[in-house]
DNA sequence: GATGAATGAGTATTCATTCAT
DNA sequence: GATGAATGAATACTCATTCAT
């Protein structure tokens, strides 16, 4: 017969970070920066508030990992396909939407983008690497689709300088959309009509109009 | 007989300070919701902590008031605007677009958007305040836009479920650009630019092919 | 008939920044900077935590206050005493050395002396103020008092640059002792016995002078 | 047959590390018992945290072994001095300040002897091992030095419950100045000067022999 | 024995809110 | 009405102590 004391508490030392990371970064989303308590993350995350401390040096460090751990992954992903991809420059662009949104759709990515346009100000140090890292890496994915696009002659002239911003814009409203306005949304948009406008009417801005035409 | 509809939120003072409300719109606006301080605020205004609570009730209440004051005045323009046009829908949008940036630009009302994004989800009744009387009206304003367009044969058909969103998209990014990233943009971009390539891609995707040839 | 209801605080905007000093002096005194809560200098006080804070920007600077304010009158009152003296020297000394020790027994002046002894290396701008305007100005007297001495040919030839600090040592240790010891002292022992025999021995030193003069 | 006292503190462990003392010593003297911590006596000692609490119960029972164990070797051997010397009690005197100073110089006691000033009204209990074993020990040598001297004719008639506290007391002050001020000291003082003046003012008093005699 | 991850009570500090003046 | 001194609950952070490994 095996006794089995209830520890008081587990040494978890490689699990810990992901599971601090994960609690801070639920919470993080929905509540934002200030307005979540250090308490509440350790709580979740089923260990004292000093352990907190162990792994990250304050709140803000907390902020800061919790950005940077989520956020690079998905954006590696995005760059792998633009580079490998072979077909019209079109379909691509039809690709990388769809692709985007399953990435954000099922963790939190959307919550942080929400969370960063929020604290950005706050936070300089933070708002550069988030720019660097994550804003200019995609814009500079866009720049080659719309390079792509245009070298081939499937898309018109276009201004590179601002493009990239307007045509993501769509696709970080509705990422913004889902962790913001949520709570008093009446009727809740179908996001897979949502996608397909968008990329219908974004296209029809971007093919050249010989093209388009036929 | 005047008819006095009781209005959705009371003036507790006939001449309640705009001053209190200009002050916290602007701090709100720089350091968000929860980092300003009341202190800051009476000090800015010009008053004593104390008087700021003769005017309204908490911080929230404040923070709503600045909302509500500021917010609305923008819509009924644009709406006006929608409703007195002559002429072709294309040229209604480009003036509806200009419109918006003018009034945004010099006030805070850009800011104030950042904020209601990031703070939507701390308070619920306001997040619904906003997106009816904002978000909604603008949406139905652009409903409009589109089905002015559709119905003289100008536009496609769209679904209107989701364009406005999609439309409204780069215009609310530009908004929420100008107040978070602002601080490590490393390339400004040319707004005029901005707005021109937007007008530009958005009326590709909704002219029709047979119109957008000539 | 009055009716007298007990308000929740008074205003003293005046008087209070004596009573937080009188406060934290006594706690200080009794258990050292770190040992000393905040939250028992505002009960001791009678005001809240908080009030503590629109008063002093810190703990340490309470400390600093509290020392600042508690030393300085002292000191200009020996000052006084020694410019106006006329007299033997031998005088002169033990008036200064009663006057001293009436002027520390009656309030917290000897606390505060072992206060600084004891804090002093982890306060160095406090222990540099402490050092310039305490225990230089009292070097400065003695040196005086000794220069007085020796010019009327009263005192031998003394090395000035150390005989203060020697000459002083006992008058300090004794407010050193009333503060730290006196916990455990067994036989307490006569402040007027000590005041005497060290104003007889450091004037006449040990020996005898029939040996001293050989 | 070994007679086996029972210590008045107990060894915990026969293997008791000097080396976690010897650091705690240093860190103790250097910032004072509050503001030491743990982590870094550990860290100086070169064991984990957890091993300070194989050795000692507690942070205040390690502060008690540093004090216990630094403070006694040194007081032996002046009284050792005491017993043996043989010549002019003047010179005992001499003889035992040099020794003093040379015990102290260069270990930690002086610090410790400014700690235990510090600290003794937060340990009540340590300040009586203090006093009983160092104060009252150093105070009886001192009554034998002055009762020799007396005895001898050397030394007037002096007030042996007072004299020795007045006596110590430069070397005590010359201990406390070296681990407080010494921060803020823009005149370093010579030990050595330091040292003969006291000897000679002690034992000769600030008068001169002429008028002393007299 | 030794380790160091985990704990959680404790404390300085902040700031929205109140209310005596 | 206006003021700003006073409040005290709330919270980030520390660190002596414990105990699973």
């Amino acid at each position: 017969m095996s006794f089995d004391p209830k520890p008081r508490w587990e040494r978890r030392k490689d699990a810990r970070p992901q599971e601090l990371l994960g609690a801070a970064l639920e919470l993080f989303v929905e509540h934002g920066f200030a307005a979540t308590r250090l308490d509440e993350v350790a709580r979740k995350a089923g260990v004292s508030k000093g352990t907190l401390y162990l792994y990250f040096e304050s709140k803000e460090e907390l902020f800061k990992a919790v950005v940077r751990e989520t956020i690079l992954p998905g954006i590696v992903q995005s760059e792998q396909l633009l580079a490998q991809f072979e077909g019209p420059t079109e379909e691509l662009f039809r690709v990388l939407v769809t692709n985007w949104w399953n990435m954000v759709v099922d963790n939190k990515l959307a919550g942080l983008c929400k969370l960063m346009f929020a604290e950005a100000s706050n936070f300089p140090d933070l708002a550069k690497f988030y720019h660097d890292e994550v804003i200019d890496r995609h814009e500079k994915m866009y720049i080659k689709l719309l390079e792509r696009g245009m070298n081939s002659g499937e898309f018109r002239q276009l201004d590179l300088t601002v493009m990239p911003k307007i045509l993501a814009a769509p696709m970080v409203m509705l990422m913004l959309w889902t962790h913001s306005f949520c709570v008093c949304e009446v009727r809740p948009t179908s996001v897979n009509d949502y996608l397909k406008s968008y990329m219908d009417s974004a296209l029809g801005g971007l093919l050249c109009t010989e093209r388009a035409r036929s």
